[in-house]
DNA sequence: CATGAATGAGTGTTCATTCAT
DNA sequence: AATGAATGAACACTCATTCAT
């Protein structure tokens, strides 16, 4: 009942400690899947990789879905971090300066773990419950989509609704397409030249 | 070129039946994987469902990657049809026509064979040997970037690959994101507006 | 016999408290055998059901199977004793009477937890030392043929351990299939018909 | 279409493999199940003690239970012979005739392969669709009492069902409990001795 | 060429049991 | 004593692929 008395022993040594087995599950399983893609990540070369026993993987995930499910919570987590705190960020910027900075955000959180991206956007199997991948797309456009409601009296088009699903869909694909299928990294000149375009494009459509 | 002029008639009953064969696990392929998704679609169900033994299947293709690749390319190559005859046709039409044009064909080709679609886009595990949807992707690319190069005159952007990346990674996005993801099934007017809005947006920016 | 009477307090708390958990665990162990059957029965999951950890029911009970053994030594016990205090009550009855109110009891045992004798007789894999069942069995027999020998002058039967063994295997294997394989509750008229033919076959035979 | 015409050629050779296989792994299944018990009997062991793959062993049978319930039908197959040509042979003997030669039978029964009876009757888990032995002992009931009711007339008992059932159960168990349970093989006299008590017990009760 | 029986490495998962705390 | 995290052998089952016929 009493609580953080500056020592929380047994029971915290016990938390680390399972903290530190699910931790260490859930890092092997998006090294596997970066390194070696989902069909080689089994549940006994996971547990295997994080240095545990089978039995204790199954201890903290019920299967192997949960544990895909945990890095690409993980993930999107990172993500809607970055994404969040910019769209506060502009929330009272005009629509320019805001949508450059959106599309810099864009390239950035795909910049976060590009190959960890590219395997949970193209590998997993999209079964079940494993779709949360599109989840985060919706928040990050429910965001945005807000934004634009918000500056209504400057845009000049008449369905918001629609013109936020058109933007941030160009947004994400133009800043995944860039990060993740261009064939070398992309240069900081290049990456400001795409920013430049790709704001020139939208905002000439919003205003 | 010519051969065997004598047998040819066995062998073209011959080669006649095994295209038969071919195109009966091709399309029991797609079928399965349209319907019960890739992780159903064992080597065997495929053979059965095309009524043909899992012996034959191996003599016409070397592993089950092939008959998915297979799959993949005949629906690439029917999007790329309609993709290839619109671009044709717009060569020589200006901008503002072609693009209207092209963002709607965008949606048209997505709706060819929309499920099938999906499940090629979204649960084909993208490893070794199966890429080959970025491919078709990429000569799309390529002949539009081949059309804003002859119509360079009329754009006021100063660098045309970058623009053409820009527009056609936004089009494709949008027109599969509208058509695939969309609770409903676009209606007539809800196109009508999809493609009059992502025109301006194009056409704003390129001219 | 008497052993540290100043400690005793202290060990009785103690004992008192290892018997609760014995208890607990047993009665765990039987409820799950009656709820969800042998196969359901995981020494974690009894564990967790008696409130107790899988460490504490292994300092009680060696393995999975001492648990089992101790929810059948104590159903077995429970039998017995109305079995036991059935064969003194009529000991000096005669046979008829006798053998009337066994048959009687037999179905009486049988009904003392019949979910649990079902699971017990059925579902436990009667591997290694898990043949416990059948001593209870032995038991019975044994005293019914004592009760014979003592009654030998009103038998008409040659050999008395023979129909010692004839007749309690019948009354055992009637009551057991009767209230246990009955598609429905037996009630009390189909009781009494049981009992009344049953007693007639055997005292039949007997005299 | 056309069949039987002396010759089946391939599709016979290939019956031939495959009944050979499935004997294989049916009697594989048998003796591991006497010589090991049911905890013992695993898929890949069963696989390999028939010299088949485990691949093999799913390609014939869909799952472990049923296995066993092909070892389980076989058994009845073979002992559910002995008793119907039994019954068929005392249809139109009297009563006690029939008896006797139904105890008996009863007993042989139970001695065509004794380990495996009690295998079958006492250490598979009786769950779900392993309830398959009560139902021979139910056509085995069932034909014992039309039986009965054949012979009404030579009775003396008012419910010829209840006296079927009292009747079946009990020489069921005798003779499973004589042959299963005894220390040692019952001998010739003892076996005499037997089949003359049980049939005077049930033959006294019936007239 | 066609067949389909056969293969066996590999999968996800369970559970009785141990032992450091 | 009590705890519960950890173990890992074992299980039922799948499926891409081979090869004798």
């Amino acid at each position: 009942m009493a609580r953080k008395p500056l020592t929380q022993p047994r029971k915290n040594a016990v938390q680390q400690r399972s903290r530190a087995t699910v931790d260490a599950l859930v890092e092997a399983t998006a090294r596997i899947l970066v390194r070696e893609g989902f069909e080689k990540a089994s549940t006994n070369r996971i547990a295997e990789k994080a240095g545990v026993s089978i039995g204790s993987l199954y201890q903290y995930f019920p299967c192997k879905e949960a544990l895909v499910a945990a890095v690409i919570d993980r993930h999107n987590a990172e993500i809607m971090r970055v994404v969040r705190s910019a769209l506060a960020e502009v929330a009272d910027r005009p629509v320019a300066q805001a949508v450059r900075r959106l599309v810099a955000v864009a390239i950035e959180a795909h910049r976060i773990d590009p190959r960890l991206h590219r395997v949970l956007a193209e590998q997993i199997p999209r079964t079940g419950r494993l779709k949360n991948i599109e989840a985060f797309n919706r928040e990050a456009h429910a965001l945005f989509r807000s934004y634009l409601e918000a500056h209504r009296d400057e845009l000049r088009v008449a369905d918001v609704e629609l013109a936020a699903f058109l933007c941030a869909t160009s947004i994400e694909a133009v800043a995944h397409t860039a990060v993740l299928h261009g064939n070398e990294a992309l240069s900081d000149e290049a990456t400001d030249a795409l920013v430049e375009q790709a704001t020139r494009m939208v905002v000439g459509y919003l205003q």
